[in-house]
DNA sequence: GCTTTATGAATGAAAG
DNA sequence: CTTTCATTCATAAAGC
């Protein structure tokens, strides 16, 4: 793949034309029966090395590649627990007690987070105290950024005249 | 212009007026092609300050913060080594049987140009400018393979050493 | 054959 | 940095 290149419609812009021959990989009823076989056993996350010899043995049915078996899995186990969760919901709705017993184990902590404290964590700009390695660059960063006022940040940066067209200029020196 | 903002473009898109309710970051195009200009300029993980600035700069094409930026290098940064990764890997395994009367699968025509400069500046003091650019074909990145596998369940198929042929033992034990 | 559905692929966000 | 999750985009296959 890789050459094929899907255009994106995304953000309203319509490619018109553009071939885009993205072949896909089109699975085997044997390799799905046996990818579903092993999804059955319990594999839901398989590793780098298990997914090679999946990959391997499935490709004497097929053409298949590495990222096909693993994006099978990811998918199958996104879309069961989709599937899952839209009946948890749904039984919520009802917000009966289920008589059954058998401690839920479907974590829905997902379901309510919908109204989570989000734990903001003011500004802290008290003690940087830099605690060593305990707190990655990245991890900064990230926290800083939530700070970040989102709305187009346009603030005189010395950017001079840069918002009356696209400039692109991004010499970052 | 294409105008991106947070619409959902597919269908109607049910954005809801007046919320400003939109969920996750949506990339405009030029967006994207600025942020991938900077990243085969050799820019791989931006200082806080980088992050800013093209922050600003792109917010002149639609919304974003700051945090999109961030995520948007460490996202295609950790893509890029796993598609080179897995691309390796599965070369490496191209060799492997197929003996039998395989019809010609051997159609791996998506040998990946891996090519790039790859001049991996870490500090980068300045940049060439953006100049136009072509619409980079750089944006086809794949997942990585997990390694979570936490003894799940205890099945054990014989995929291991029997290479010989689609053994598939899928001993559940 | 056109619409609907199922699913492969991609990626933003975030947790670890 | 690595790994996982959720949501969306794109398209081949199925249904009408």
């Amino acid at each position: 793949m890789d050459e094929g290149f899907c255009i994106k419609p995304r953000g309203g812009g319509y490619v018109g034309g553009g071939g885009t021959k993205c072949g896909r990989w089109n699975p085997t009823s044997e390799q799905v029966k046996v990818l579903t076989d092993l999804f059955r056993s319990g594999l839901r996350t398989p590793s780098t090395d298990q997914i090679q010899k999946i990959s391997s043995q499935l490709s004497f049915y097929g053409k298949i590649e590495s990222k096909n078996v693993f994006y099978w899995f990811q998918n199958h186990k996104a879309r069961e627990r989709q599937k899952r969760r839209r009946v948890s919901i749904d039984e919520q709705k009802e917000n009966h007690y289920q008589g059954k017993n058998s401690s839920s184990i479907t974590h829905f902590a997902e379901i309510n987070q919908i109204s989570e404290p989000e734990r903001v964590i003011e500004t802290l700009q008290l003690f940087p105290l830099n605690s060593f390695g305990t707190e990655s660059e990245a991890e900064k960063q990230l926290r800083f950024f939530a700070n970040d006022c989102k709305g187009t940040a346009s603030f005189s940066y010395g950017m001079g005249a840069e918002m009356d067209h696209p400039t692109l200029d991004l010499r970052l020196s």
